[in-house]
DNA sequence: TATGAATGAGCGTTCATTCAT
DNA sequence: TATGAATGAACGCTCATTCAT
């Protein structure tokens, strides 16, 4: 028989949690420290691996989690009918994506699961937003039609994941994150029209 | 007065990249120390870090040179005249990025040039490989011609780095790499022909 | 809650210092390192910092230990009638602060105490040391009585200190550290009588 | 034949002077690193060790220098006529030796001359001091003359250093540097009157 | 004298993780 | 579940000093 999980459990994780949201709001979430958690909770180290399997468990929770709200928020608006209209949709996602370098590093190492065994909630959410986006995609008039929707979708990330790590970057600085990811797009989603522009 | 870097200051720095790559050959990127690589040089500790401001220096320096000697053989090689000789041409490239988890996110972490005051060499090696790609794809006739080379290449990086990324995930064991790049650069390349099956 | 130190917690402390005695006895406080300390004592170098702030805490605590105990011991013996008695019942104390030069700069900086806040256990020793020595004076009927005798012990631990500095002296070699002791002393502690020779 | 001391060399040693005093001026004795001096010189590394043996001996150099100063401006003026008059006329000295830890442990490891073969400035420096007090002693009627003025004058230094080190103490916080000077000095440099208060 | 690369030896730190209680 | 002392394995650093040129 499953033993339902005991209400001190829920509580005592449930306290992890919002010190640790609590502490990220303050300081970011490089700066997050297993010690500063249970010293906000009031319990002991060893409690905090009864609870997470590691800290980048805790981690993913958290930033999955806030990534998941995000999501929800842009899957609850109307279906986008353009290249713009869908970069504005999806800026929240990825203005929290590209919020702080540690944020990109573990969503991207998480966003592939990093245990084949389990698909953690990292990868879930990423594989909700392609489905999102495919959706998206289907249901509006204005995208090519030769490529299939989810195909579409995974290259709207993989250009994401190119525009946010271009972002730290030197080299590309004078053009900004959502400029870049508007000229991606628009190769990527319109359907052939005339020459673009070199 | 800008003084020249004297010959024995280059030797040792030689040295230490040396004993670096041999021990990297031996016990892979992740078990590197920097003990055992001035030990092996016959230097003080002091000495490393006279030369590399970190270890990750040093790393940068050798998985970008790695990078860059396969880069540069891809570039020798005659241009690829279609998405599968592409794939195979930069499959050395690639493959090295995906042989190691820490090599991987060494590269990406680099490639967008950690700090922005300096372009390192991790991130130059980025660009010559956006360029390499530009040029073939200008130069060869099989690819599509409405969207301007350095953007397609731009493109293609992106594409490698998603599906390199997706190789570590529990969601897509069950396409390899390279089947899922095939995919991605045959709807971004090609000249938009009959509609993709889904 | 205040919990009460756990009995293995005391158990590793006692194990350090009981490791770190041992070194001093054999090679001397400047020789003693961290390394050989948790090496002997066979636990991690991290414990150790858990137990002492810095190896300096440390060596605060052996000196001031050391100190204590031979400070004890001349509390114990009979009160000293005249200033050659109190020299020699001192001696054993005084001996081990020109023991060495490293031992005496400890001592000397950490008798003040190097934190304002708290009171190390080397202030509290020197402290102690002036209230034995103002007892024995109080007591004893061969001292001056028109100075009291707390001052007049501090004022012997002035003399003290002034005479093991210039132990290491080149201008003052002629003279060795008690002859120099006992000429302060008497001209300190004596009631004034015909005038000492020049 | 003694050679002239070349005009090179004593510029570059008062540049490396010059400098150190300016970087202590903004800094700190305790803070000044080598490395900064002859950097801010001009000098190679090594150049500066060609001028002093090590960096206490610049270290010696300077504090001795300013300690010097301090005496020789307090000798100038007039012959204090009792203890007052003496800490007064002791106080910018004294004041220098309590402006900085650092300053204070290397005037008391130099007051009695490191290395025996020479006795260094910092030593000639406190020994001047012995001397002036002592003629001030010996020219003025107020103090007491069955003990000689030099030892007196020897004295009046270890009353200063006991002074001094409890200035840095927790547990004497309450008497301030000259309060407790001044008794000292009164038990010691007054001929014996009626019994002084408890 | 002047140069400056190299030395060296250990300190302090880090902090996620384990494990005996 | 909870505890928290202990672990561990490098890393980064320091910086006065030396020495071959």
């Amino acid at each position: 028989m499953v033993r339902a999980v005991q209400k001190r459990t829920l509580q005592t994780r449930a306290r992890l949690v919002e010190v640790a949201q609590a502490l990220v709001a303050r300081d970011g979430y490089a700066a997050l420290r297993v010690e500063d958690v249970v010293a906000g909770a009031g319990v002991a180290k060893g409690t905090f691996f009864a609870h997470f399997r590691d800290k980048e468990a805790l981690m993913e929770r958290l930033i999955s989690a806030e990534l998941a709200a995000r999501l929800a928020r842009a899957g609850a608006g109307p279906v986008p009918d353009g290249v713009d209209a869908m970069i504005a949709a999806l800026e929240p996602y990825h203005g929290f994506l590209a919020s702080e370098r540690y944020v990109f590093d573990i969503a991207l190492r998480y966003s592939g699961a990093a245990q084949v065994a389990e698909v953690g909630p990292m990868a879930q959410t990423f594989e909700d937003c392609v489905t999102l986006v495919a959706g998206w995609i289907a249901r509006s008039g204005g995208f090519r039609r030769d490529v299939p929707p989810d195909l579409l979708a995974e290259g709207v990330q993989a250009f994401a994941i190119q525009s946010l790590s271009l972002q730290f970057c030197a080299l590309h600085q004078a053009e900004a994150g959502p400029a870049r990811m508007r000229r991606y797009l628009v190769a990527w989603l319109l359907p052939p029209g005339p020459a673009l522009p070199g």
